[in-house]
DNA sequence: TATTGTTATACTCTATAACTATA
DNA sequence: TATAGTTATAGAGTATAACAATA
């Protein structure tokens, strides 16, 4: 991160941490801290690589399975159909991706990694995984262990539409 | 949100999930995917209100450190200073802040709550403590306790610039 | 009539460099 | 010479609506 000052931005005025009250029980502002700070991280460490984050993640996910739809792909990775095509357009324009009407439903698109694009993710993965156990290197293994079953089972249950158990059955959420 | 279909967005061909592979195994890619999610759900179900995530917190931490300044505020929410320069200025043509020079250092801006800003915050807060319980309802009290506390562990640990242990000392972690 | 993927577009959030005023 | 905040700007990521092709 270039135009951070020499002790890394922290300034001597810094020292005494803010209160943040009620903030601090928010589990979606503490997932919003640490998301912002993983994409600086990556961008101080892993710059001028090919593969961000979001692109070595589509590149996998296609490479784990072959054939998939475009649609289904965007929806694992929570990312837009737009702005999939936005994505797979650059993949394929680069090199990484092939992608072909299915002969099943002739609507559907399937996507397959090139030569170029496995060679690239095999390349990629043992920098991405080992910058993932740096980030987390203030936690144990069992932390950590903790921490990835969590946030599964969380992003799991955010898929659908979002519920919240009262009384029987199931109601969408109320908020105050 | 607007443009899903009526099954909130899951098409039958999507029944079985997708294959990730080793991106199960990395908490950077789930932090992302709760994170986009969760801003997802909020414009689905808080749009309209005038305080955004960002917006809220924000204010929030204004009002838990009166007259903080705003250099230590972008820090502790991880936010550019240049960003929270645009973010308080539309607070204080909204009405919410104040800020003004410190008698201490001319060059600090030391901010505060107005009223309006004080009310804002107190008729929010119960709608996003709310919401916040709504998507972890998957979760239970302890899991989510548990999630908090190793989300900010993880959060504080990532404040200073990335090391890893290697050997005696700290040094700058290596990716490959 | 509904669904898939696409096109086009707008908006929000974040990043960087350069400037000022103060120290 | 260094720091705090600001201005200006660029870029990445995400959201929405409308469309063509197919079912």
């Amino acid at each position: 991160m270039r135009g951070r000052t020499s002790n890394g931005g922290r300034r001597a005025a810094d020292t005494a941490p803010l209160e943040l009250g009620p903030l601090n029980e928010l589990v979606g502002f503490h997932v919003h801290l640490v998301d912002v700070r993983l994409y600086q991280i990556f961008y101080e460490r892993l710059a001028g690589r090919a593969l961000t984050p979001g692109v070595f993640s589509t590149l996998l996910a296609i490479r784990e399975n072959p054939g998939v739809r475009h649609g289904a792909l965007a929806d694992a990775l929570m990312i837009q159909r737009p702005n999939m095509t936005t994505l797979i357009n650059r993949l394929q324009r680069d090199g990484y991706v092939s992608r072909r009407p299915s002969a099943d439903d002739k609507r559907w698109v399937v996507l397959f990694l090139t030569s170029k694009g496995e060679r690239a993710v095999a390349q990629t993965l043992a920098a991405m995984a080992a910058n993932d156990r740096a980030i987390t290197s203030e936690l144990s293994s069992a932390e950590r262990r903790t921490l990835l079953a969590l946030l599964r089972k969380l992003a799991q249950g955010l898929r659908a539409p979002l519920m919240v158990k009262k009384g029987r059955g199931r109601r969408p959420a109320t908020l105050a």
